[in-house]
RNA sequence: GGAAGAAUGCCCGAGCGGCCAAAGGGAGCAGACUGUAAAUCUGCCGGCUUAUGCCUACGGUGGUUCAAAUCCACCUUCUUCCA
């Protein structure tokens, strides 16, 4: 079944389900995106040590990524944006691109400057200026950078927030939600709304019951994650999920650990982004099929004339060893970050998909 | 042949009478990382052991002192300078 999008040129395609689970593609005006998927963080107009061409390859092969409006606001700055034209070509990434709206920043950051109903004042951590984000702010922002999903403001307490905290953060984050839907917008850009409420499941559905009522493109679970414990977490997910609407994509924001992506794919979420395959890999963890990690900088890998993982297609199994590669990481060496991202990526984008399959190998046609 | 200086834990290197199992760095070992201020951060790093505990330790051997990595004597090795 396939199911038109407010935004012109989109639709989501339900292919399949099984259980909760659901495979489908997200027709978007810049190509298909099989769900579920994993979009690789690109938080300053880049993944990390990966060239966009590593990563449209196979086997990683990424149909969306993502960039972020906190950062590239700060650099290299809405001038130079306006200038080249857009992210897309800046990047040279024909693909989608998704752009957190600065909301995260704003919870993680907070300490830098004072929240209010209209948004938040902080510091930049590049050179202290003062900045100014806010619905409308976040909405240009994402505007100029053209990115073909844009998220709205909204405002992510911490895990261990309180329940005042939270329900300022709910009514902010709705107030701030139908500001940004009355905001301009790029060509073709669609926008998902964000539902918050931290880990109480009634919270968390009245919240839904705000957001998913403005008609937005696609919808997100914020807030998970974020130090609440993991029970919380998928016991949310389990809870709330399902109940976003099935007609439209469905994205879990910043989550998670393999076995996360697997919790959420079996609740009903359709798309990721996490910086855990990017950022681990450039710390010396690298995923395995078999579920055991692979530390590389332990006296284990020494000697190992091995693969990371034999059975991974990615260039990097395919051509070195655990031994060169703890090499290259206790040297320093910078081959080591491209070599390790692009077998994490790998691994990420084949966890993915294999759930994919099984959705539509097991499942219900929908 | 003479003169001056130096020898510290795996390496480099502070300390120059007690607060020294000995700063700091490196190396080594282990861990953390979830809408990226992260090629970052944390812990351990003489042994026994997980104790306000014991043993072994600052080139070697003696000595001074209640107390020495720190002071003295000699020895060994190294560096620089003068012949």
């Amino acid at each position: 079944m396939k199911f038109d999008l407010p935004t012109p040129g989109w639709s989501f395609e339900l292919l399949a389900t099984l259980g909760k689970a659901r495979a489908g593609i997200l027709h978007t005006p810049r190509g298909e995106i099989e769900t579920p998927v994993f979009m690789p963080v690109g938080t300053a107009g880049t993944v990390k040590a990966m060239t966009a061409d590593e990563l449209r390859a196979p086997p990683i092969d990424a149909k969306i990524i993502l960039g972020n409006t906190y950062h590239l606001y700060l650099r290299p700055g809405l001038e130079v944006m306006t200038h080249v034209g857009g992210l897309h070509k800046f990047a040279a990434w024909d693909r989608p691109i998704l752009t957190d709206s600065g909301g995260f920043q704003v919870f993680s950051l907070a300490a830098l400057g004072e929240l209010d109903d209209n948004g938040v004042t902080f510091r930049s951590h590049i050179d202290g200026s003062k900045h100014r984000l806010s619905p409308e702010i976040s909405m240009d922002i994402q505007r100029v950078l053209g990115s073909d999903i844009a998220m709205c403001f909204d405002q992510c307490p911490p895990g261990d927030a309180d329940a005042a905290t939270h329900e300022l953060a709910l009514a902010r984050t709705t107030a701030w939600a139908q500001r940004c839907r009355l905001a301009p917008r790029a060509p073709g850009q669609a926008l998902f709304g964000i539902v918050q409420g931290g880990i109480d499941s009634e919270r968390r559905k009245r919240h839904m019951a705000e957001i998913t009522a403005l008609d937005f493109d696609g919808h997100a679970l914020g807030g998970l994650a974020v130090g609440e414990g993991i029970a919380d977490t998928y016991r949310i997910l389990d809870d709330v999920a399902h109940l976003l609407p099935a007609e439209r994509p469905r994205y879990l924001m910043g989550v998670g650990t393999p076995q996360d992506l697997t919790t959420a794919v079996a609740a009903g979420i359709d798309m990721f982004d996490c910086v855990m395959p990017t950022r681990n890999a450039r710390n010396g963890y690298l995923f395995t099929q078999s579920g055991v990690r692979v530390n590389i900088p332990n006296a284990a890998n020494r000697m190992d004339t091995g693969p990371i993982d034999p059975e991974c297609p990615c260039a990097t199994c395919r051509t070195h060893s655990r031994a060169y590669l703890r090499h290259l990481y206790q040297a320093k060496e910078i081959l080591y970050a491209r070599l390790a991202t692009l077998h994490n990526l790998t691994f990420y984008a084949r966890h993915v998909r294999a759930m994919r399959d099984r959705v539509l190998a097991d499942g219900e046609r929908a």
